[in-house]
DNA sequence: GCGAGATTGTGAACAAGTTCACAAACGCGC
DNA sequence: GCGCGTTTGTGAACTTGTTCACAATCTCGC
């Protein structure tokens, strides 16, 4: 366990690992090894068991890991162990799958606070939530103190509103709009993309993609 | 050009170079540099270059890429030359966001045909498109031949379909449900999981993130 | 208490992906 | 046509992440 920087992709298998986890107490699962781990989350044991060694020793040799144990443990890593607000910005379709999406709670991940700039729409119910204006994200965010942020707005919309949400204390920001952010270096962004996912899918649905050399070499440009 | 597997994060990227080099079409730029594109898409001008060598030789030293031309080269790439259809599964609140997703169309996604279980949600309009069985869907993918599909639906109905998507014919699944699918090899599954952006968003929300060393060491398990 | 069997934690070997740096290619002005 | 400034394409160095393999640790039955 030297003191080294975590790799982002153990963290991001650390949210696997608590799901396999969840639900294997939910199915009285007392125990677990790393062996078992890799039959339900895909991850090969010796991986599971590096990435736990950065934090730390959370096995029995012999035996395997406490479910609950470890459950306990990778909350309190990832700061699930207590609920986190979230504020959600952008009204439309994404944002009414993100406040309908059920998985959440299971993590303690809470929307907190819904914004949009569209006076039609500020003032009225959004789930359990009423739309507030954008305007007033710093000033809601006083009370609420959410430290991560959800973009749901169309592109051109996105850097203003990450903006905003930097600007009333958001150091972590899920972003679905298709477009790069600019933000400061304590701010860590993430971005969700539909496109990009389904244009990999769509590479290799249909193996031999392969460009002809050369193509785009002769001539200015070759009009499509 | 070595005739190499390419890289899927090389994949990945090259579906945001298409979005900038949308943008820059758009506005009517003829060229675009290495450098230029390091700039607006936060990717380095060497990964750039790089990228675009697996697949072949795209630009003019001294003055830069087409961008007509590259466009028109990672289209084909990504075999977004022509119309991909695509199957989604599942009529709930995610589902309803992707076929309200207006930025499909740039790129020549379309969804074409959407399935349910729920007796109440066939026959029904959803979008431009009528609900139907997902019991018909191969039968109906017999007409459409789409190779892609989508799985928007509760985690313990995941597996299943992505059963019957794969009996259909589709090779590529963006699967929604926080789930581990089983498919057979040929079949390439990319997952989007909110769940476990958020979590990582949530580790660097708080840096000093650490579970004390030996935790679970003492006892069977400590009750969290 | 002790040996057998299981499983962890981790340094070391390996693999994959990124960055560097530079020769080769190109356009432009004269 | 020739030299200059620019930009590409790519092998080589480097960095980062994964897999391996094994000593150390633990449980359990007798």
């Amino acid at each position: 366990m030297t003191e080294t920087r975590v790799p982002v992709p153990t963290l991001e298998r650390l949210a696997i690992y608590l799901r396999v986890l969840l639900d294997a107490h939910e199915s009285g699962i007392q125990t677990l090894s790393s062996q078992e781990m890799e039959q339900h989350s895909g991850i090969s044991a010796a991986q599971f068991r590096k990435d736990l060694s950065y934090f730390g020793e959370f096995g029995k040799p012999g035996v395997g890991y406490s479910v609950q144990g470890l459950i306990a443990c990778i909350e309190r890593i990832l700061r699930l162990d207590e609920e986190q607000p979230i504020l959600l910005v952008g009204a439309g379709n994404i944002g009414s799958a993100l406040v309908g999406y059920p998985n959440f709670r299971a993590h303690r991940l809470r929307i907190a606070a819904v914004f949009d700039n569209n006076f039609v729409k500020i003032g009225r119910p959004f789930g359990d939530l009423i739309i507030e204006d954008i305007a007033r994200i710093r000033e809601v965010n006083a009370q609420i103190g959410a430290r991560l942020g959800i973009i749901a707005v169309p592109a051109h919309a996105a850097q203003e509103v990450a903006d905003a949400l930097v600007d009333a204390g958001v150091t972590g920001i899920l972003n679905f709009a298709p477009t790069i952010l600019r933000t400061p270096p304590h701010v860590h962004v993430r971005n969700v993309s539909f496109l990009q996912e389904l244009a990999v899918l769509s590479y290799h649905a249909v193996e031999d993609a392969l460009c002809v050399n050369g193509q785009a070499r002769r001539g200015g440009d070759d009009g499509v």
